[in-house]
DNA sequence: ATCGTAGGCGCC
DNA sequence: AAAGGGCGCCTACGAT
């Protein structure tokens, strides 16, 4: 099917900070020689007004350069997040996506550098040219060399057409190539959003943070004699409740272990939640996890945390529009897992809101979307699906929202595995789905995402293989416990596999959110300043707040319409407008 | 010294 | 109510 009498031409672009723009489009290559980056991002945002292509390039170098300027393109085509999409995993050089769209091995990428001994020598072909004779791109080329020269830019964006045209191709093989290249630019707008939220940066009240900081982990330490100096002290607070002079650490699990079972309680690890049941009959245990909510901001997010990551009063860390597993986005510096009671640090700017949504229960309601299960699809209609869920297995709403959950990650035990009976007798479609993704997960094979993206299996390493893998360990590694290794891999599998339908649809519902927003917040002088899986948090100047708002609830709907493969699905977004993050209920 | 793994916890 | 899926990041520790 050809789509590109409706769909924007490809058009790819190099961008080389000291030169200028290299450009490839089916009918011609050329060149806009400038002076600066800012008048290369200029002509390019000028150029797309005039053709209004869907851009090709490779990846980060582009979209970095992009994001840095805030240049206002949409339609975009990445051939690393695209190959992502296509081949799963992580790696997603501009080598590794060209190698895999040419059917070469990824294992004979060419390395920069010496030749090792073993190796068998290639002909390495004309330096002059970017693709070695080999099929595979020059290393000096992909490390920077594209863009010594006007004639090797448009080389080099030549190729980076010619790999998306190829993996434009690769979606034929899929079961919808028409909704997986409606993945394959949506990720990609997602890939450009990322290097915007990390330029731009999260706003933080830096003062607050010391506060709580200083409240958490003390003063800030002079020395490393005072920072130990700190630590004992904290330390102290729980060792006190040990009569005798037990020299033990804190920090290692093994230790705490010893402790609790001179208290006389014996557990089979230290977890909190275990814990937490114990925590009223025990002082030294209250103690203990107090210091450990405390010992976490220390450590992970305190003074280090702070100088490492906070400048000019913004949180910045990188961004990833899909993580290897699912496709989920990835961020560092903290940005996805800062403690609850540090959120009220998240503060906008004087003059500024954030305007807040998140997507309520939206992974049985992609799992409605994507399953096509007619009942359990008119209980997505409504505002709450557990409910009619709860109300057809003739349990409570309690039970119900446990076994459809346990269902999505796999559980096998307690309460949820015995209510997974009755869900597939009454939703036979949702659990069949789920479970025929679990059975090709246990036998190693790669499952897809309702959008395409292929979710890479793995298999156990054989044994004899590599023997002295792993810590010393039985070398004679009994073949019961093999049997037994591998039957537990294969369980693990089945439950990625089945949670990563789940999962992998929701991020792409998500994406499709999150990329419609940044679009047409643009006007009011907004961004998007953190995507957390479900949830949206946008800075938006305070006298657009309104209009803001509105916009980021009817995208939902427009996502919907893009990218549910069910209609009647009623998907959810809980906005609210605020000045602090844990202003959010 | 450096590396990989395990246990743990933060968020979803 | 039970403890299942994902990620990043911390410390401790054993192997190299």
């Amino acid at each position: 099917m050809n789509t590109s009498a409706t769909s924007p031409g490809f058009v790819a672009v190099v961008i080389d900070p000291a030169f200028g723009l290299g450009l490839a489009s089916d009918e011609r290559c050329w060149t806009v020689e400038t002076d600066s980056t800012a008048a290369s991002l200029a002509a390019l945002a000028k150029l797309d007004a005039e053709l209004r292509p869907r851009w090709v390039w490779w990846g980060r170098e582009t979209t970095q350069l992009l994001a840095e300027e805030l240049v206002p393109l949409d339609r975009c085509w990445d051939v690393q997040a695209v190959h992502r999409l296509l081949y799963g995993g992580w790696r997603a050089s501009s080598a590794e996506a060209w190698a895999v769209v040419h059917g070469l091995s990824v294992d004979s990428i060419p390395q920069m550098g010496q030749l090792g001994l073993l190796d068998i020598p290639v002909d390495e072909g004309d330096p002059e040219q970017p693709v070695r004779p080999d099929g595979h791109l020059r290393p000096e080329w992909t490390s920077g060399g594209w863009r010594s020269t006007p004639h090797r830019l448009t080389q080099w964006a030549s190729l980076a057409l010619e790999a998306a045209r190829l993996q434009q191709e690769q979606f034929s093989d899929l079961p919808d190539p028409a909704r997986a290249e409606s993945t394959a630019r949506s990720e990609s707008a997602a890939e450009l959003l990322c290097a915007e939220m990390a330029a731009t940066g999260l706003p933080l009240d830096v003062p607050e943070a010391l506060r709580l900081i200083e409240g958490a982990a003390g003063p800030r330490p002079t020395s490393y004699a005072d920072e130990d100096a700190i630590r004992a002290v904290r330390d102290q607070v729980v060792l006190s409740h040990l009569g005798a002079q037990l020299s033990l650490n804190l920090r290692n699990p093994a230790d705490v272990k010893t402790m609790l079972n001179h208290a006389g309680f014996d557990l089979p690890d230290t977890k909190a939640w275990r814990l937490e049941e114990l925590r009223e009959s025990s002082p030294l245990i209250n103690a203990f996890l107090r210091w450990r909510k405390a010992e976490r901001i220390a450590t992970t997010y305190g003074y280090r945390w702070l100088d490492e990551h906070v400048h000019d009063g913004r949180l910045r860390g990188d961004w990833s529009s899909s993580d290897g597993a699912a496709g989920r986005m990835t961020a560092s510096a903290g940005l996805h897992n800062l403690p609850t009671v540090m959120r009220p640090i998240v503060r906008a700017d004087d003059g500024f809101v954030f305007v807040r949504a998140d997507l309520g229960q939206i992974e049985p309601r992609v799992l409605a979307a994507v399953s096509g299960d007619d009942a359990f699809i008119s209980a997505a209609q409504g505002d709450d699906l557990y409910q009619p869920v709860a109300d057809r297995l003739r349990v409570s709403r309690a039970i119900a929202k446990l076994a459809v959950l346990g269902a999505m990650y796999g559980a096998t035990t307690g309460e949820s595995a015995n209510a997974l009976a009755g869900l597939k007798t009454n939703f036979p479609v949702a659990m069949g789905m789920l479970e025929r993704a679990a059975e090709a997960g246990k036998r190693g094979d790669d499952v897809f995402t309702s959008g395409g993206r292929r979710i890479r299996m793995w298999s156990a390493p054989p044994s004899d293989e590599n023997p002295g893998s792993g810590p010393a360990t039985d070398p004679a590694g009994g073949s019961a416990d093999r049997i037994e290794q591998a039957q537990s891999d294969a369980a693990s599998r089945g439950r990625y596999a089945r949670n990563a339908m789940i999962q992998g649809a929701a991020a792409e519902f998500f994406k499709v959110w999150a990329i419609t927003v940044r679009r047409q917040i643009r006007p009011f002088n907004a961004r998007i300043v953190l995507c957390l899986h479900d949830e949206l948090l946008v800075h938006s100047p305070a006298d657009a707040a309104e209009e803001v708002a509105e916009i980021v609830g009817n995208a939902v709907n427009e996502a919907a319409h893009y990218w549910s493969p069910d209609k009647r699905v009623r998907y959810l977004a809980d906005v609210s407008v605020i000045h602090r993050w844990s202003e959010a209920k």
